[in-house]
DNA sequence: ATAACGTTTGTTATAATATAACATATTTGA
DNA sequence: TCAAATATGTTATATTATAACAAACGTTAT
């Protein structure tokens, strides 16, 4: 059985930079930023993410090959993720849209298949962005 | 102003060669496919996929790193994209329901940013692996 | 026809992302 | 406390993708 709660040192460290970052991590500058703390290796970081993303702590950004953390509390397992991505300045936001979600977790395709899992990404351009 | 219709040698060199695959076909067994033609080089396959991505002839599956043909006439530009993908043989399919991509299109996210695009993967076990 | 422009090609090199494989240590639970 | 599972450290390598530059080709306007 899966420890449920307790984070290892490394998983810890590698949450800790994801959280406190502004925007998402990939996850070579996430290994430069803990060498200090005496991680020197990728694997050690791929072992991580692929934990936290397991329990649900963090999302992959598969367009971007970047980790975000989980700011939903609900999704405790990634079954079903959204997120608005700026494509000028990067930003990416967890989107957590009870109806969205309900819709797609209903969808059924035609050819018989049962979804497990879905991944949404949407594109364009943040307010932000759009004013300068 | 780009050539609409007419693919350029190793376009279609490319093309064909995903058009006739039966599931997603990485950069780099397209490459070995196609050594045999003259073509040696990452480059150009990656420069032929990314023309053939912004004609619309080719979609990306991020989650996989892989690449398909487009199926659905009505995606000139791919900017509403929906796929369903088998966790256990890596089939996949392209979703196109216009309701769903009517839904989608029309989403808009509280936080006021305007979506020009759209990817979305379904993940599951496909009805002939569930048979195994 | 030819000059000018954009696009495509060919090529070498390298960057960025991710996993394999193996030895050791630590934690957990029966 | 012993066995099993989980996590770590490490070296090496595989996989995916882009940079940079020179040459050829295709179109269009003059």
């Amino acid at each position: 059985m899966a420890r449920a709660q307790t984070l290892s040192r490394n998983q810890q460290i590698v949450l800790d930079i994801i959280e406190k970052a502004k925007g998402p991590l990939k996850a070579y500058s996430i290994l430069f930023n803990v060498q200090k703390k005496g991680i020197n290796a990728p694997q050690q970081i791929y072992r991580a993410l692929d934990k936290l993303i397991e329990m649900g702590k963090i999302h992959k950004i598969e367009s971007k090959n970047a980790f975000v953390a989980c700011r939903s509390s609900d999704c405790e397992i990634s079954k079903a993720t959204a997120f608005s991505i700026c494509e000028s300045c990067e930003m990416v936001d967890e989107i957590s849209d009870t109806k969205l979600s309900k819709y797609l977790s209903g969808f059924n395709h035609k050819k018989g298949m049962k979804f497990k899992r879905f991944n949404l990404e949407f594109f364009g351009i943040c307010k932000k962005c759009k004013k300068d």
